[in-house]
RNA sequence: GGCUCCUUAGCUCAACUGAAUAGAGCAUCUGACUACGGAUCAGAAGGUUACAGGUUUGAAUCCUGUAGGAGUCACCA
């Protein structure tokens, strides 16, 4: 049991027997101790002086008291104002380092049979142009979202549902038909989706200066855009890819794998991976289906038209459409369709959507619509609603060509990294191979570290000039002191110098950073509850922070006191263990030198 | 205009379910390497938590209103 729960449950006790009331333990949460004062737990009294009706002194004194006389891991107490400051006996923590030590998987619950399974979607791309710095948001937060639910026992299935068809695809053919002589991702030395990327820019392009030429006539803009023949083709190319054209859909299947060959690259190189993988092109059509069973159910309602709606006003919504007058179906009918799928695939108890916050509407309709289509865990859905990345100039627009590409971006990082550390010499006598992986780790790490540390709810500025820091609140930062302490062991280790919890009464130092260790299962939970990948790189940061002091103020290896020593060793080894374990929970690799 | 979210130090961000004097990093200034890695550490300075009310023993946190910003309200995805 862990300290915490031995001293609410110990308060728990005394409040009964000193003013006769039951009081739940678990609401009785103790809280480290602030470093200005004397103490290592801190109970605040204020809710008990309804029972106590003595003033906050008081009562903190008569609790204080009954735990010393009562609990073994109490050792003393003081009190200020409503707060009981409590010293834990120091030898008390060495139990808990030891637990936390010899626990292979401190802080993860284990999945069981009865565990939940969690869906979790993210990436969504389309498959008309490269990844780009939003989807690497993401990608980055759902992937950790996906270690972090496992950490907390759910069984996790991670999947993707790539928009492989509709206009913007048609777009991309098109140009690509017109202008491309025959050209291959091959032929051209590129990656496919860049590829693909660069006709669709090609085709706004062109298309842009039609409608110019057409509004010099004269034109509206309205007009103008009825009298494109550009778009009078993109779409003759949609009308003829529904029927199942088999000229148009060869090229199409072409072209989607040279695209999913390129992000499978990207997908790896970034460090994230899925399970299943859904198309569009697959699920629409059940999400017909699905629409028009609800319809005979009377979920939805016909006009006269032919178009298919659902009526929302009796949940404070509006009506929403879901078959166009024409039969097609919308991105809300796709969705459902997704979900069927889903569901006859795996049997779902929860699903996370990673989708960004400019969905929410759609996520709250999506909810309502599958829970009145019977899906059991449509009215719990969650959407995991992050918000922007923008640039310093504004907002990321990928027709005018300001998106931050995903690949490039991830080559300036370790490039970045690279000349960092060569110019520290932090690469010198190491072999090539390695001095590259190293500068993978490290700019990769930075990248991950710097979006994953942001509240996902807001919206984020990102600098692509100023780049991202080294130093500080970072993800190198926290690699840095990682490799450091793996140093420390190689070099104890060859001197013969043992690691081990010995018979030492711990100092201040030490209990403060061993309880920040104890406290790590409890972040886990919280990040799981809150699916916040930032909670734990507050965590593992505040760690760092903390044990970058410790080894500062101490020389391990000097310490002549073998035990003292020994004690310190494992502490390291410890937190080295911590920092691996919660960087895992980011995706982020730690290297053992750098 | 309706609905949703955001606003904390010059800048980038913390603060778990309300709790003690709101914490870090960057930038600025001052210090510390003849034994574990200076990508480090110690210290200084920097705040009316957008504003105004309210609830509470206690509010950055909860409620109401105001201002500013973002998103959304498509037979686009």
């Amino acid at each position: 049991m862990s300290i915490d729960n031995i001293l609410s449950q110990a308060t728990a006790e005394a409040v009964k027997a000193l003013y006769g009331v039951d009081f739940e333990a678990s609401k009785i949460v103790p809280q480290t101790t602030k470093k200005e004062f004397e103490g290592n737990l801190t109970i605040v009294v204020f809710p008990f002086l309804k029972v106590s009706k003595k003033a906050p002194e008081a009562t903190a004194q008569e609790i204080g008291e009954y735990l010393v006389a009562h609990c073994d891991a109490v050792r003393s107490f003081n009190v200020i104002k409503g707060f009981l400051n409590i010293v834990i006996e120091p030898k008390f923590w060495n139990g808990v380092l030891s637990h936390i030590a010899d626990t292979p998987d401190y802080g993860f619950k284990a999945e069981t049979p009865d565990s939940e399974l969690v869906m979790i979607e993210y990436s969504s791309p389309n498959t008309n142009k490269p990844l780009h710095l939003g989807h690497v948001r993401n990608n980055l937060l759902g992937y950790s979202l996906s270690l972090i639910m496992k950490a907390n026992g759910y069984k996790v299935v991670k999947t993707n549902i790539v928009n492989d068809r509709g206009i913007h695809i048609c777009k991309s053919m098109l140009a690509w038909e017109k202008w491309g002589n025959g050209v291959t991702p091959e032929t051209a030395g590129k990656k496919g989706d860049h590829l693909i990327g660069d006709f669709y820019v090609l085709f706004d392009k062109h298309y842009k200066a039609e409608l110019k030429a057409l509004k010099e006539q004269g034109m509206s803009d309205e007009e103008a855009e009825k009298a494109s023949t550009l778009m009078q083709e993109a779409r003759e190319m949609l009308k003829k890819w529904e029927a199942g054209d088999e000229s148009v859909r060869s090229v199409w299947r072409m072209m989607n794998e040279w695209v999913y060959a390129g992000f499978d690259e990207t997908y790896k190189r970034l460090g994230v991976d899925f399970d299943k993988i859904y198309y569009e092109s697959n699920t629409y059509l059940e999400g017909k289906e699905k629409v028009l069973e609800g319809l005979d159910k009377g979920i939805m309602y016909r006009r006269e038209d032919g178009s298919v709606w659902a009526d929302l006003t009796g949940d404070g919504l509006d009506h929403k459409l879901l078959l166009r007058s024409d039969g097609t179906s919308v991105y809300m009918t796709q969705d459902i369709g997704t979900a069927k799928l889903r569901y006859q695939d795996y049997p779902i108890d929860k699903m996370i959507y990673v989708v960004g916050n400019e969905q929410n509407y759609h996520f709250q309709v999506l909810s309502l619509l599958l829970d009145k289509l019977g899906f059991k865990w449509g009215k719990d859905l969650v959407h995991f609603s992050y918000g922007m990345v923008e640039l310093p100039e504004g907002k990321m627009k990928s027709r005018e060509g300001t998106v931050v590409d995903a690949d490039d971006l991830m080559d300036e990082m370790i490039a970045n990294a690279r000349q960092i550390s060569a110019e520290m010499g932090k690469l010198n006598d190491i072999p090539e191979a390695e001095a590259a992986e190293i500068a993978r780790i490290i700019g990769l790490g930075a990248l991950k570290y710097f979006i994953l540390k942001v509240d996902p709810r807001k919206n984020m500025t990102f600098n692509p000039k100023e780049s991202i820091d080294f130093n500080g609140n970072t993800g190198p930062f926290i690699q840095y002191t990682y490799a450091r302490i793996q140093s420390l062991l190689r070099k104890t280790a060859e001197a013969g110098m043992k690691a081990e919890i010995a018979d030492v009464a711990p100092n201040d130092k030490e209990i403060s950073l061993i309880q920040r260790l104890a406290d790590f299962p409890g972040v886990v939970a919280e990040a799981g509850r809150s699916y916040s990948p930032a909670q734990i790189a507050n965590y593992v940061y505040d760690l760092v922070k903390e044990y970058n002091q410790f080894y500062h103020d101490y020389s391990i290896m000097k310490e002549e006191n073998a035990d003292v020593r020994a004690f310190r060793i494992k502490l390291s080894e410890v937190v080295g263990t911590i920092i691996r374990r919660a960087t895992g929970l980011l995706g982020i690799e730690v290297p053992n030198r750098m």
